[in-house]
DNA sequence: CGCCAGTTTGACCAAGATCAACGCAAGTGG
DNA sequence: CCACTTGCGTTGATCTTGGTCAAACTGGCG
């Protein structure tokens, strides 16, 4: 989800943009400033479209508040959720067009970028540039990581490594709140509604997480829990 | 697999560094031809290791000739390969540790490139930065497409999807070489290898395709095989 | 010739999908 | 305020796809 430049693993809580170490260094940080207020803020209303997967890539965004997912649809209806993005994630930057389509998971504000303008401002700064590269570069390897998840992983441990990525991403506190319902997580893990359930109850049955309500998750466990995920 | 920078679509066959056209436009010739004269030529003889998960990434590489799979383990040797790269392909440009390991298919020689002296070039052109920077792009585009053939795709829909990747990146003639045993494109894919050998020899068996033998498969009815795999 | 690695096929099994019902809380309209 | 709907979530029964296990086949190669 193109998370932050300069951030340097998905796992950490993403950092605004001037708070970037290894941007600073390079002596640059008036550029990054320029990137941010040639932003527009936007809202989107809940299951709102931000833009359909086909559209012309003019912009790219990152989100202020709420949660938004990417997916690709097949002809007969199946989905399936690339990523989500969250408070400082960027998204939608696609050099045509749109691979994915990109919804409103709940109330959202974000910034939009013109990406001709931001183009021109990447091209004047190396540094810029080389953030922005690495940012992709770690997306693609998360992506990657993802594939061995879809391709390999049984659905008990598809679900524990869900909860532990939003747990890293999200609160880091015991209580997870989740913004997305059942459905979401199911086509994210590629699996159905019902098995997210089950496995979630089976988890809450072995005293790994409690659910209080159901966008509300403790986790009681995190170690059996990331034993589960496995590496 | 960063296939090529400014090839316009990962369908099209690799074109040279210096076709691309993009790139002539922009009139710096020059700094993607010297990036082509600082690699050095190297050899790998069959299943041998190109470098390992967790290895530092201090170089990238282009295939001349033969097929590198690049693919990721699960602690209990449960194996996904995230791609493909065949001759033209780039592969490994990650910014830190490689998140996936590489070995050679059968026997390949590549070219190898010192990260450090490539963004030195990278960083003094713009225009090679946006090249790399959307080949990188494009390749996350085509990650997200294979989340979905994995997360909600049948395992006829794989195969066929496969056989129509493989033919569009490969000899595009009706007769399909393919390097890589069943294993491969099990692990590829997702499925096991029998469920592949199965899926072929059904599709043989309808006359979509031909399997003179095991490395090599006619494409009898290509439509056929592109309704299956849908979109 | 017999071994070996890779491929193919068959019989059986299980993880997860499908189908169906029910629960439950937040509206909504009488 | 209460019946009714609506959208999610949960649980159970059953079915299917693809996995597992096992055996046979094939083409090279010492």
């Amino acid at each position: 989800m193109y998370r932050h430049f300069g951030n340097s693993d998905h796992r950490n809580r993403v950092a605004e943009l001037g708070d970037d170490r290894g941007f600073a260094q390079s002596g640059r940080l008036d550029a990054l400033v320029a990137l941010e207020c040639i932003g527009v803020r936007v809202r989107f209303s809940r299951n709102a479209e931000i833009y359909a997967e086909g559209d012309e890539a003019d912009c790219w965004y990152k989100v202020v508040s709420g949660t938004v997912r990417v997916c690709k649809l097949l002809a007969d209806g199946r989905r399936h959720i690339a990523e989500f993005c969250f408070s400082g994630d960027c998204f939608g930057l696609d050099s045509t067009a749109r691979p994915c389509s990109a919804e409103a998971v709940d109330d959202v504000i974000v910034m939009r970028f013109q990406r001709r303008i931001a183009e021109r401002l990447i091209d004047q700064n190396p540094a810029v540039a080389r953030l922005l590269r690495e940012s992709v570069l770690r997306d693609l390897a998360t992506a990657h990581g993802r594939t061995l998840l879809l391709g390999r992983m049984t659905a008990p441990e598809r679900v524990a490594a869900f909860l532990v990525e939003m747990f890293e991403r999200r609160d880091r506190t015991k209580a997870l709140d989740l913004p997305m319902p059942r459905n979401d997580v199911a086509d994210y893990l590629g699996l159905t509604i019902e098995t997210v359930c089950r496995t979630l109850s089976a988890f809450k049955r072995e005293g790994v997480i409690a659910i209080p309500n159901p966008h509300r998750i403790e986790l009681l466990d995190r170690d059996a829990l990331e034993a589960i995920a496995e590496t």
